[in-house]
DNA sequence: TAGTTAATGATGTACGTCAACCAGAAATAA
DNA sequence: TTATTTCTGGTTGACGTACATCATTAACTA
């Protein structure tokens, strides 16, 4: 059995392959009583428009500009390699994706970059927003303009970007705490909570479900104001390593953010035994795992993230329908035992 | 800018269209420094080849079988209802996808229902396999016949199969020792494990895992030979009820299959305080997990394992490559905090 | 050397859909 | 009445690649 085209419903409903065509992509022209004749062939043939035969006959084409920080975390090295990836592998679906790298934690920058493209927004924005007056200007800005928006990893909810591509990021938090609270078998203390920055959503929405869990369930354990590392893995160690010294009481450890070799060096130094919970599998999250410095990584996964988001442009470009159930992006938890 | 098509490569390279498709698909009749020459071309204008006008030019399209169980679990319903809508969504991009439902642990039901088929195989066939002689020769059949075969949730390694897609199961028992071992807080004590059946490799595996960190990690604790419920509720519940109110030592709990339901009710009924691992995101779980009767749930995500079958059972027709990071199928834990 | 074969290159058509363009018919305006 | 617009629906040629077929040339065989 071959496949039914348009030329076969056209014969069925005895009208020609245009009119087919125009009640196919909704045009007018067509009386209401051949478009139900042809919509009912149709259905009665079980036709489906061949995606690829369509897109060729449009010469469609789309263009996504992709805008991430240039950090020198392990996901961002991550989330940047696997748009790189995509690039090239989105070529042959006629996907062309430019990727511009800004620096970590600058609203302007990210501004500046969407200014640089100069209106040659193609098809769509995806986005690593900060949390910041000017890139929510910029996002409202281009959505005005009828340019598809989308954020991903950390979002700014009030803009009026499309979507949001990413975790839940409270979720995040809230397990983190449910494990360390499992984690932690001192009867009372100290818990250091290490964050890149509050300008990123993100982080400020896992240390709001981290703290919503702590508070209702551990009234034993007390959170200390957060660590503000910035990315940075020297200043988390710096910062970190004066807090251990200057606290004994501390039994536990989130690190929500970016500089997790940061905190795993100022641990392994300080020899204080306290139950930790990071973000991020790099090598040294690993290796952290392995000799038990850390207890359990969070992990969102990059891949899926970028898929995702050019998934969900694609499907805005088109006026598509978007999958919810695999756009989902999952949270991870490695251990020692499941270290992929 | 627009596209860059062969007829472009053509000109360059100063050879014609149809040299270039020779090159393009390796077809012979070309000489070596003619095909130097255009893949120069191709790389230099960085050529790629329109996917969707390829498979059109070819008339290519896709058939791809599911046998999968028909089992009444929660997971397969999911399973079931995920190819049944990706059924629907693959038509556009020519594939079609015959699913068949066959009795849960039932080897002969899988091999019944390959033959079945009668020599319609299509492209290639997806099963979700059950340990067996009988079952094992019927893929090797097929192999040798040049069908493609993956496996999808359990395995059967020494088999000829393609592929298997689904998680790393001893990985996935590993992890539910380590979240176990940390929740359990008595000093000593019995754990009870609950599966399918013996026939299932998953459940096997899961069970090596799990065992292999209880060994090494949790000399004080007590793994009780494991509780076979062929999937069903109602035997689960009879021989957990029984194992309970014959032995008060039982600290922890790791469900490993279906019939989870089973398990919650006799721990409801039983009224005993142990900590419980189990699989499944269902109705069921996710209250046992909110009223606190169940502390953590290890899950495969059923959508991204169906469309990893599908796009891997492509990718064989095609002789194309895999992407290995799509293709991971990872292991989600939920607990009361992180439910989505 | 003619005859045959193999190697290589050129040409045209098909795939399924889209969309520009054209042709009647009916309705409206002058 | 004729001219003009509106509404319907048909004809036709892209789009980029695959592949069969035909034409030419080079390389052999006898």
């Amino acid at each position: 059995m071959s496949r039914i085209t348009a030329q076969d419903v056209a014969e069925a409903a005895g009208v020609s392959l245009a009119t087919v065509d125009r009640v196919l992509n909704h045009r007018k022209g067509v009386r209401q009583s051949t478009v139900d004749r042809v919509n009912a062939a149709m259905a009665q043939m079980n036709f489906v428009r061949d995606q690829g035969a369509a897109n060729l006959a449009r010469g469609r084409s789309y263009l996504f500009n992709f805008i991430v920080s240039a950090g020198q975390t392990a996901f961002f090295k991550d989330i940047r390699n696997e748009i790189e990836a995509i690039r090239k592998h989105s070529a042959k679906d006629r996907i062309s994706i430019n990727m511009i790298a800004v620096p970590p934690l600058d609203s302007q920058a990210i501004v500046d970059a969407i200014k640089g493209l100069d209106g040659r927004y193609g098809d769509g924005i995806a986005l690593v927003a900060v949390e910041s007056r000017i890139v929510r200007d910029a996002i409202d800005t281009l959505r005005a303009q009828g340019v598809r928006v989308v954020t991903m990893i950390s979002d700014i909810p009030n803009s009026r970007r499309d979507r949001f591509v990413g975790i839940d990021n409270v979720a995040a938090g809230r397990v983190a705490a449910s494990l360390l609270k499992r984690f932690v078998s001192a009867p009372t203390g100290d818990i250091v909570v290490v964050a890149g920055s509050g300008i990123l959503r993100d982080h400020v929405e896992r240390r709001m479900g981290f703290e919503q869990v702590m508070r209702a369930e551990c009234p034993h354990l007390n959170v200390l104001p957060w660590i503000e590392g910035e990315e940075l893995a020297d200043i988390v160690e710096q910062k970190l390593s004066r807090e251990l010294a200057e606290n004994s009481d501390i039994v536990g450890l989130y690190s929500l953010g970016g500089g997790t070799r940061g905190v795993i060096d100022a641990i392994e130094s300080a020899q204080q035994d306290l139950s930790v919970i990071s973000t991020e599998l790099s090598e040294h999250t690993r290796a952290a795992l392995i000799s038990g410095t850390i207890d359990a990584v969070l992990v969102q996964d990059a891949t899926h993230e970028v898929r995702s988001a050019v998934r969900v442009l694609r499907a805005l470009a088109d006026n598509a329908a978007i999958n919810e159930k695999q756009e989902r992006i999952r949270i991870e938890i490695f251990m020692r035992d499941n270290l992929a």
